[in-house]
DNA sequence: TTGTCGCATCGATATATTTAGATATGTAAA
DNA sequence: TTTACATATCTAAATATATCGATGCGACAA
């Protein structure tokens, strides 16, 4: 899997974002449900999620008319490692 | 200390910013030194080296005419850490 | 088929970010 | 002082991003 700590940090960059992975810890959700904990259009939700799809931070699961989104922890875990790796940050799990 | 993991991972969102601090990993360099590793302007680092301080990713020493600024390894640390606990990747560090 | 629902995409706009050139500021040397 | 140097700040332009309303498209129901 090839990852970009650049990209990773930019999709992580923003607030609605990461509200969203944070909605998702827990459970799987469709569109809509996660339109209705945000103040905010469903095109931008959308686009968000396109973001967060896009670098592999979340899955996609079509189901009838509703497309559920959950958090890709394994990538997300993966990712972190990369980072700290980069960073010379590995005692963050120690903190 | 105040941690907004967003903000961290705005200023970690840009590449140029990922590459100084790689370059600060092992030594401290003033502003000429990192102008010169990249192609591009000194207002330009300039502004990249202030995104890094405000977040306190960096530190700055004056030293006569020039600028030493270092990689604030502490609070890089602390923030990936803060970010992993908020994305609840704590097993990052096994990968 | 027609209509409706759920979501993605398009088009446009507002806002933020990155960057360079010009200039200001502060420090040290001549 | 005057000068040169190192860095920060200002201004403006280019580019990227976030957001909304409108629309398109696929899936299911009537």
């Amino acid at each position: 899997m090839a990852i970009d700590c650049v990209e990773f940090c930019k999709a992580l960059g923003d607030d609605t974002r990461q509200r969203i992975l944070v909605l998702l810890q827990d459970k799987e959700l469709c569109v809509s449900d996660i339109v209705e904990a945000f103040n905010m259009s469903q095109p931008a939700i959308s686009h968000h999620l396109n973001v967060l799809h896009q670098t592999n931070l979340v899955t996609r699961r079509k189901e009838g008319k509703q497309v559920f989104y959950a958090v890709n922890r394994e990538n997300v875990i993966y990712c972190c490692g990369r980072l700290m790796a980069k960073l010379d940050a590995e005692e963050a799990c120690q903190a």
